[in-house]
DNA sequence: CAGTGGTCTAGACCACACC
DNA sequence: GTGTGGTCTAGACCACTGG
């Protein structure tokens, strides 16, 4: 095939951008058939389809068997709880301007269900203590626990000062990119030091989501438990 | 085309589901190529694609690009908060015995957040209070709001004592199933009353989800809030 | 009925991982 | 290089919706 009137990169991403201009403008409108676009674009349908897909994905586009494709109402969706991205991609996603700081590194036992939970033969690890602000208001405090073997010394662990956050890290210093995390999901009292962090009563209820990351391979990489303050940053859900 | 050796339905779901028999054998195994596949079953190599890509979105496959496809090695995953379904399911899913007590219907006039999240010319409504055990201990207690022109009359609410739960109800009895619902989270404390139907001190932490459900045409159906106790359940989630 | 999205095919070439 | 999954095409027919 030839580039076609699009150019390089995947062909139905350059669709997808294509799509994207036009729905900015029009909520609720209806867009050409797949026939139709597939023309214009100079495009296989197969393509078109593809780039709706992902639109659809997005919940930027809404099919319906028979009718036709429609611009959500809504236009963008904001990002999810169930997309992985750093914390810090969180919060600026979210609209507020982030920045984190690292306030402890240390060589440490890691607590037995961590060590469970990471399927590590030692108890023996590195905690990361980082707190999170939107805005300068501190609205999110975690704790990583890094397994000894992913990571071997403290000094190595050293390197996430240069990272803005533990997932650039792990993928750009140590070349083993997070590829999901399964996660829990609770309230609780916050404990004592953490309500220090987070500028907040002793006891108050805070979010905290806490699970493991897996890399490529399916290997545990890292066990991280967050504290969140949902009066001040709240996770929206989109449940299908 | 002719129906292959499949015979009738969807042909990409017979491949998950011919699939599907293989997987539950050996986790972790390499399945045989698209290629290899598509000759075994007498289908298309799109058609092979196409059930490979619901049954990663299951998370029961692993596909990587240059080496092949696998079984996860985990097997089934169990749905995570991301799926919509009514909470009795949820709970069942997570290996309790789900019951639910209808404990109030009343005719009210909706919280203002409530109604502007409605989209509701009127502020009149219904609410129906809710509270659902696990294994017989209270661990969710949900209010919805109904606008009026959604359900008349509180009569036709009544309905909802026939069916086990909200979505089931607005499926089978009114003809507006809900397709989506877009829903925040958040940690709170207790308030008195909620507090007594969980069995809880007033002020304990609680796991909040609210937001609104919205129907095939993007209209909007109910505002639920819940209210969860996560010592005794937990979201699971996942993260990619 | 006409028009839409949904499914399916057969074949081609590309990008990547591994030997 | 060889084999894998990823992308793309051109064309066909099916299933659903709405006038």
């Amino acid at each position: 095939m030839s580039p076609g009137p699009l150019g390089r990169q995947k062909l139905h991403e350059l669709v997808v951008d294509a799509l994207t201009a036009r729905l900015r403008a029009a909520a609720g409108a209806r867009l050409p058939s797949e026939t139709q676009l597939a023309q214009e674009l100079g495009v296989s349908r197969a393509t078109v389809r593809e780039a709706l897909r992902i639109l659809e994905a997005q919940g930027m586009v809404r099919r319906r068997h028979g009718v036709g494709s429609f611009v959500s109402p809504r236009g963008f969706v904001e990002a999810g709880i169930e997309r992985l991205e750093s914390f810090s991609e969180t919060i600026a996603r979210a609209g507020y301007r982030p920045s984190a700081e690292l306030l402890s590194l240390s060589e440490t036992s890691v607590p037995e269900e961590v060590a469970a939970a990471l399927q590590a033969p030692s108890p023996l690890g590195f905690e990361a203590q980082t707190l999170y602000r939107a805005d300068g208001a501190p609205i999110l405090f975690s704790v990583v626990y890094v397994p000894l073997g992913i990571v071997r010394s403290l000094q190595e662990l050293e390197g996430r000062r240069h990272w803005t956050s533990m997932r650039e890290f792990f993928n750009q210093e140590l070349r083993r990119p997070v590829r999901y995390a399964r996660l829990a999901v609770l309230a609780v009292a916050a404990p004592e030091g953490v309500a220090g962090h987070l500028a907040l009563e002793p006891g108050a209820p805070v979010l905290v989501m806490e699970g493991v990351s897996y890399g490529d391979d399916d290997d545990p990489l890292m066990f991280t438990r967050a504290y969140f303050r949902t009066d001040k940053y709240r996770f929206t859900l989109v449940r299908r």
